[in-house]
DNA sequence: CACACTCTTCACAGTTTTGTGAATTTATTT
DNA sequence: AAATAAATTCACAAAACTGTGAAGAGTGTG
């Protein structure tokens, strides 16, 4: 069946999830783009395929698409003998992948309070700013076991539900 | 001494630090707030000592506030007999309740994700979403452990430096 | 109770973001 | 090479966001 209602539904869902992105500090339209592409069906889009799926041009698409493919979560690949650009999802697990680019934003974070704390005079400001880069070094430390925690659970859930299944989500 | 040169380099590390924070999604003003307090010497601020500090007005402090406050990051006690707010960091482990304030937000993307995967009919999307909303809750209950290794390993940190110590950090 | 002073709210101006259509560049086919 | 089609860049209009000054509300003091 698969009505327009039901893509409404998901427009609308892609909407939310994307702005849930947004809150967490990911530009508009690169969010709308990854949450597209996550709950869409397809496995690989043209840029027109997103233009027209999420009612914005082709122009928007191209400047969102670039952030993406920097953070190495969409691929773009252009097959010889077709002339449209196909992106995809780099790999089968994206939140593994979405964690583990984060490491050049703590080493940018590590740099900034290192020098800030060589400029800082003694005292309870130092101090907090101090234990504030210790708490960025522990996450950052932190980040590699969740993501192999991550790859585990990930096999059980994926197990669990393996060919497509029945119909409502849970 | 505590130099002018010193408060400057403060004040700028401090808008840094805030805009860091403010990558991440939390909004400019009160990442500015946040940051300040972390990073100046004293214990409480009033809300004419942060605007004098960023040199914002201060309604923008007045606004910037309610927000940490409300997030449980900061805390407002007027002394009777003063007639001046008093603004602090609520406890003496930020990032502990940092990270216990999330878990409002999972609760709104679990609900969020759930909603949607009953639109969703089956398929590749369907199951990207479902693997999302795992991902989340997976976070979510990771967080706890997170917070618990954190405060162990802060014991450590905050024990090795016991009295403020001499001039430059680390 | 009237005064003094701080905090908050509000309308607004300046700035930044966002997304578009048109023009340009890049790539592919004939 | 010329022609065609897609992708990117650019200038711009619309919308959202920020922070300000001024007016108003709240609170403690004499």
């Amino acid at each position: 069946m698969s009505s327009q209602g039901a893509e409404l539904a998901r427009a609308r869902f892609v909407e939310q999830f994307a702005m849930v992105l947004s809150d967490a500090g990911m530009q508009r339209m690169p969010a709308r783009v990854f949450a597209f592409v996550l709950a869409s069906d397809a496995e690989t889009h043209t840029a027109a395929e997103l233009a027209d799926g999420l009612r914005v041009s082709a122009a928007a698409i191209s400047g969102a698409v670039r952030p993406l493919i920097d953070m190495g979560i969409l691929l773009k690949d252009r097959v010889p003998g077709d002339r449209v650009d196909h992106y995809r999802v780099y790999g089968d697990d994206v939140w593994s992948t979405v964690i583990g680019r984060q490491e050049p934003l703590y080493r940018h974070i590590d740099v900034l309070f290192t020098e800030g704390l060589k400029t800082l005079p003694p005292g309870p400001g130092q101090r907090r700013i101090h234990e504030t880069r210790e708490f960025y070094r522990f996450i950052s430390t932190e980040i590699d076991t969740l993501a192999r925690r991550w790859r585990e659970r990930r096999a059980g859930v994926t197990a669990s539900r393996e060919p497509a299944r029945a119909a409502s989500g849970e």
